[in-house]
Parts: C-alpha cells; sequence; structure tokens
RNA sequence: GCCAGCAUAGCUCAAUCGGCAGAGCAGCCGCCUUGUAAGCGGCAGGUUGUGGGUUCAAGUCCCACUGCUGGCUCCA
C-alpha cells in the first residue's frame, strides 16, 4: 500500500497551488504529527499534505470510518429503533455496535448492503458541527447510549457528522461525500458486550470490510477464500490428524494416526534441542491436592477455570498447570547455588475448564500440552537466562519460516516484590530481546502480578493473532512454597522462578502449523514422507522392502498397492500432501533404483537406492536445532 | 457463559409447499497387471446430532439439550 511522502516544505505551495486540480480525489490531510484532519476539519488554506482517494492507510482509515457510518444510517432506515453505540475502524475494515429490538441475521446483511447503494445514490455530502459537550448531553437526553459515549469524552466540545437526515456524534475523520463508499462488504454479525464488559447488556455488532478499489475489495476476499481452504480443522479431518467427538466432550482433541505421527516427531526436535540448551526433564502427576493450588493461589486466582474433584473426602484439583509439580521436584533434594540456573522441562498435559464459546479448532482447547519449563535462577541470572529462551524460541520459530511478535508486559498496579527486583527482572528482558536484535511493544502494565513477562504471538493464515510462547519471571510462586537453594555465604536464598514456553501447546501450534503450510508439512515433519507406488503386483515387495529399510532410519512411508489403476494410484498419493511419491516397476527392481516424482512440476528423476537414502536422511536432519 | 447462525452416510452436498431419504468421493468384493493425476462392474453404508411436542403424515414446524461456526469476554 502507497503511504503518502513525509510533509515537505517546499511542497507546500505545490499542494496549495494544485489543490483544485486534486479536490476530485482528495478525502483528507496527514499533518506533521501524523494525525489525521478531514476535509471538513481543514478549513481554507490547510498546509497538511493531502490524502488522496486511493488505498493508502490513511486514506482507508477515512473510507472505513465513513462506510461504519454510512451502513449506520441504512441500519437506521430499516430499523427506525435502532441506537447506536460506537463504530470505530479495525483491521481491514470497521465494525459498529447498536442495540435493535428486531433479531439480525447473516440474511439481513445484504439487506443492509443493498440500503447503502442506494444511499450513495442520493450523493449526500458529510458534513461536520460542533456543538458544546453539555448541548450533546441535551441533544442525545433520550439515548443512553450516547450517553455513555458522551461520559467517556473528556472534551468541552463535540462534533457531529451529518449526511442527509442521519447524524451521528462522532470524532471523524470522514470522507467528503458518500460518492467515496464504493467498495465494501459487511462480513458478518456478531454480539458484543457493552463496553466489553461481561456483565453488561450485549448489543449487536456488524463487521465489514471496505477498499478504494474494486480490485483491492475483490483481492481481499480471495485471500478469504484462500484462508478458509487452508483452514486447521478442514485439513485436519482430510489428512485425518485429528479428532473431536460429541460424545467425549467439546474442546477435547483425539490424535488419529497420521496426527500423532506428526505430533511425535514435533515433540522429538523439541526434546532434542531442550537436552541440547541443558534442561533436564521432569513429569509431575496430572492431579493435586486441593491445597497445593490453594498454596499457589491458583485456586483462589483461577479457580473457575479448574476441574476440581474428590477423592476418599479430599479435595483434589487437575492441574491447569505445571509449576507446582517441578517446585516439588526442586525441593525433594537440597540445592546449592552451585545447581542453578536449574532447567526443569516437561510436555505437560493440562487441563483449563474454557468458556464453551471461545472453543476454535486445535488453536483452542480444554485439554492441552504445554512444551513448559521452568528455570530456577538467581535475579542475576535472569538476563542471561532470559537470553538463552529467547534465542531458543527465535531458533524455532527460524525452522519453521513464522513471523511472530513479541510484546513485554511490565508490572502492573497491583503487584508483589520489591521495586528493584521488579527493575532487574524487566531489565533482563529487555537485554535479552535487544541482544538478539528482537524488535518487541511493550504492554505497560499488563504482567503478571508475580513478575514480568514477554509474550511471543504467532499469525494464522487469516491474519489471527495467538499467544504460543511465553516467558514470565515469577518471584510469587517460590516464595509461597518456600524454595530455598543455600548460598556462597552458606546462608538460605530464595530462587526466582522463569516459566517458560516455546510453542505454548502442541495443540495450537500444530493448528497454526497446519495452515502456514497448508497441510504440505517438510520433510522432518510430515506424517508420512514417502508413498511407494509399485507398477504392478510384481513389484509391491521391492516397495515393502524400501519401506522397511526407510524405517530403520526412522522414516514413515506407505506402499500403495491396492487393487487400483496406476493412474489412480498416482493420482491418490499425489493428494496425501506427501513430500514424495516414488514410483517403482521393472527398471527400478532391475537397477536398484526409485523414480522420484516432483509434484509440482510432475517430472521425474531416478536416484539410486544409496542416493535415495542419503537424500533423505539429509532432509532429516534439517529438522534439527 | 452471552449474541447470531448451523447440524442429512466416513467426507462434500441434494431432497419443491410438511408427502417413498438421494448423489459423488472414500470404503469393501471381483475383473483388469498397469510406466506417471480418476480403467470397468458390483456390494455395503442412515432411528436425518439427542430427547420431547404439533400433525393423518416431520429431514422439513415448535421446545429443550449436545456439538459446531462467527464474534464478545478470556487465553497456551
Amino acid at each position: 500500500m502507497a503511504i503518502i511522502a513525509p510533509f515537505q516544505g517546499t511542497q507546500v505551495c505545490n499542494f496549495h497551488s494544485k489543490r483544485v486540480i486534486l479536490s476530485e480525489n482528495l478525502i483528507g490531510y496527514l499533518d506533521d504529527q501524523g494525525n489525521i484532519i478531514d476535509t471538513q476539519s481543514a478549513g481554507e488554506g490547510c498546509s497538511a499534505a493531502p490524502i488522496e482517494y486511493d488505498n493508502s492507510e490513511e486514506a482507508l482509515e477515512i473510507i472505513r470510518h465513513s462506510t461504519a457510518h454510512l451502513m449506520a444510517q441504512a441500519i437506521k432506515e430499516l430499523y427506525p429503533d435502532a441506537q447506536f453505540f460506537v463504530g470505530p475502524v479495525v483491521d481491514e475494515g470497521f465494525y459498529y455496535d447498536f442495540r435493535v429490538s428486531e433479531k439480525i441475521g447473516e440474511e439481513d446483511l445484504k439487506k443492509i448492503e443493498k440500503k447503502m447503494k442506494e444511499l450513495i445514490k442520493k450523493k449526500y455530502k458529510i458534513e461536520k458541527y460542533e456543538i458544546s459537550k453539555a448541548e450533546a448531553l441535551e441533544k442525545f437526553a433520550n439515548d443512553d447510549l450516547k450517553q455513555a459515549v458522551l461520559k467517556n469524552i473528556p472534551d468541552e466540545k463535540v462534533s457531529i457528522y451529518r449526511q442527509g437526515d442521519f447524524e451521528d456524534l462522532c470524532r471523524g475523520p470522514h470522507v467528503p461525500a458518500l460518492r467515496f463508499l464504493n467498495n465494501f462488504k459487511l462480513t458478518r454479525v456478531a454480539g458484543a458486550y457493552l463496553g466489553g464488559d461481561e456483565n453488561a447488556e450485549m448489543l449487536t455488532r456488524i463487521y465489514g470490510v471496505a477498499f478504494a478499489t474494486k480490485e483491492a475489495l475483490k483481492a481481499y476476499m480471495t485471500m478469504l477464500e484462500e484462508a478458509k481452504k487452508r483452514d486447521h480443522r478442514k485439513i485436519g479431518t482430510e489428512m485425518e490428524l485429528f479428532m473431536f467427538n460429541e460424545e467425549s466432550g467439546a474442546g477435547l482433541p483425539f490424535w488419529m494416526p497420521q496426527g500423532a505421527k506428526l505430533r511425535h516427531k514435533l515433540e522429538q526436535i523439541l526434546h532434542k534441542a531442550h537436552l541440547t540448551r541443558g534442561y533436564e526433564p521432569v513429569r509431575g502427576p496430572e492431579i493435586l491436592k486441593a491445597d497445593m493450588w490453594r498454596t499457589s493461589g491458583h485456586y483462589a486466582c483461577y479457580g473457575e477455570n479448574m476441574y476440581l474433584t474428590e477423592i476418599d473426602g479430599q479435595e483434589y484439583g487437575i492441574k491447569p498447570m505445571n509449576c507446582i509439580g517441578h517446585i516439588q521436584i526442586f525441593k525433594q533434594t537440597q540445592k546449592s547455588y552451585r545447581d542453578l540456573p536449574l532447567r526443569y522441562y516437561e510436555y505437560g498435559v493440562v487441563h483449563r475448564h474454557e468458556k464453551s464459546g471461545v472453543l476454535h479448532g486445535l488453536l483452542r482447547v480444554r485439554e492441552f500440552t504445554q512444551d513448559d519449563a521452568h528455570i530456577f535462577c538467581t535475579p542475576e541470572q535472569i538476563a542471561s537466562e532470559v537470553l538463552d529462551v529467547v534465542g531458543f524460541v527465535d531458533a524455532v520459530m527460524k525452522l519453521f519460516g513464522f513471523e511472530y511478535t513479541m510484546e513485554i508486559a511490565t508490572k502492573p498496579e497491583k503487584a508483589i516484590g520489591e521495586d528493584a527486583v521488579w527493575e532487574m527482572a524487566t531489565a533482563g528482558l529487555k537485554e535479552a530481546l535487544e541482544g538478539n536484535n528482537l524488535p518487541y511493544s511493550i504492554d505497560e502494565g499488563g504482567g503478571a502480578f508475580y513478575g514480568p513477562k514477554i509474550d511471543i504471538k504467532i499469525t494464522d493464515a487469516i491474519g489471527r493473532k495467538w499467544q504460543c510462547g511465553t516467558i514470565q519471571v515469577d518471584f510469587n510462586l517460590p516464595e509461597r512454597f518456600e524454595v530455598e537453594y543455600v548460598a556462597e555465604d552458606n546462608s538460605r536464598k530464595r530462587p526466582v522462578m522463569i516459566h517458560r514456553a516455546i510453542l505454548g501447546s502442541f495443540e495450537r501450534f500444530i493448528g497454526i502449523l497446519t495452515e502456514h503450510y497448508a497441510g504440505e508439512f517438510p520433510f522432518f515433519l510430515a506424517p508420512t514422507q514417502v508413498i511407494f507406488v509399485p507398477i504392478s503386483d510384481a513389484h509391491a515387495d521391492y516397495a515393502f522392502a524400501l519401506k522397511k529399510k526407510l524405517r530403520m532410519e526412522g522414516i514413515d512411508s506407505e506402499v500403495y498397492d491396492k487393487n487400483d489403476s496406476l493412474n489412480k494410484r498416482i493420482r491418490t498419493a499425489e493428494k496425501k500432501r506427501v513430500p514424495y511419491v516414488v514410483i517403482v516397476g521393472d527398471e527400478e527392481v532391475a537397477n536398484n533404483t526409485v523414480a522420484i516424482r516432483n509434484r509440482r512440476t510432475r517430472e521425474q528423476y531416478n536416484l539410486t537406492q544409496d542416493e535415495f537414502m542419503v537424500e533423505l536422511t539429509k532432509q532429516l536432519t534439517e529438522g534439527t536445532i
């Protein structure tokens, strides 16, 4: 997308002299602070850089905001009792929250779109006027939603935008007239709590997208369709990776043989990587006495998400996190400063009672396995340990070619621990990211009450961001469980705990991996890595011998010797998203070779068995970090 | 949990106004013995998510539950 060139002093005159010429496509200005000023607010002789009608970020922001208003106007005409709350611009589009007595479903969106198009034909200008806040409170006296909006506005003056007989309290910016709104689509209807408060009333929200050109809108819709094709739920069913079962319960995934093979390979890669980095494997029980969860604070803070049960009259809780187990193991034997940092890791199965409405394929489930580790260290060791973890994260993300973002969440208002330790920990997190030349953003006050953290977020096929890895510094649990080590001066000291996960969970990560690769996993991950197609029954033995040979190297293969035509079996093999399809017939059997088919080019080449094995084992080692 | 929808064979979908549940793919059996993306023939597959109700008659209408989808809230 074109970004408007930064404002240059010498261009002022040019802009001014061209303004009449530009005005056909002029929809606003960008000042040198990066603020967008619409034409209604700019007045005569505006010296800021003009924003023309196109697909630039700034232009789209104006267009989308106005499209939201146009939608509101259409809704108001179709549902006269509708009352409007807020209608902001979001990624790719906009939404508007409103209250209406009638039920609005997906099929009503077309009707609203049609009304929007009718309104455009009326060629309304969008006009702005200002009134005092007191006047606004008076004007919207009968509209409690507008009263709620006004309550959040600190300014003494508020602006109203009007198009035809529709007007709305709004800060802008808006396009000068409805004629600029042509390429939009209403995408979905949803419910949204007033002000995001779960206890508040639920309003109706309609989402839409808007662009400056027909092509951009079409490209976006095509992108959505493509993303749908690689939805991990669809591919997971097609490839028989995983399943859910209504009778067994929501959010409880089953791993079918193909999925279990894939997952096992991922586990093995990570297992080796942990050992290389000096982690020790441990394993805690799945269920612990509720008193443990009271001590940890989970019972009080996280209790409603926990599954609790009773055994012989005692209350137990199924673990939602693995920390407690690791702490018990640490405490089992006396530790010296020489033992630190001590890194325990576990593929920990956890259960969390997620609300039914949030479950989403493998990306949000009620039982999942974390690649969890807890590093016990001194406060001085935080920086170097975090540096190491961040390097680990980066290696994993690079292996799969993931784009990811990191966010440091700092001390919240309600927090425990001394400021000096918080500062040291937060500085440690920042140093680690800067030391790895990794960009990050700061979530001020977003840390846990027990320490600051770094969250790692990956983007899925349709641009949704999912938190995967997390690195959390914790001063709280060591205190609560009285964890100690013997220091150099023979005194007892309290270690710091770093909680960290890199994938986050195998479930979520595999879900995202599936969409990322559209099911075409790299060789070292693919559940079936090679499919052999013997030309006739006579060549099946040769194929099975090869399969056995690959098995010895830890490579999964299948032989397609079904009672089908050769072409059919090749077609079936090609559709399996397998890295190698290998055909064997008289020629290959006679020469001890294989005929490899390149799936994309449909070209083929021959290798000797030895060359083939070298090629495959080489590709296996690419999955090393 | 809340708002709006959806649920027919393993998968993708059809069934007019409430009037005999159907197709393709996958599966199984047989013929064919194949040189690079669907050879031919046959068989089987269903209490239409579950439970109730209205009706002479329900896949279709109504209610509840379960599960799923898109959001809200939350989160690995």
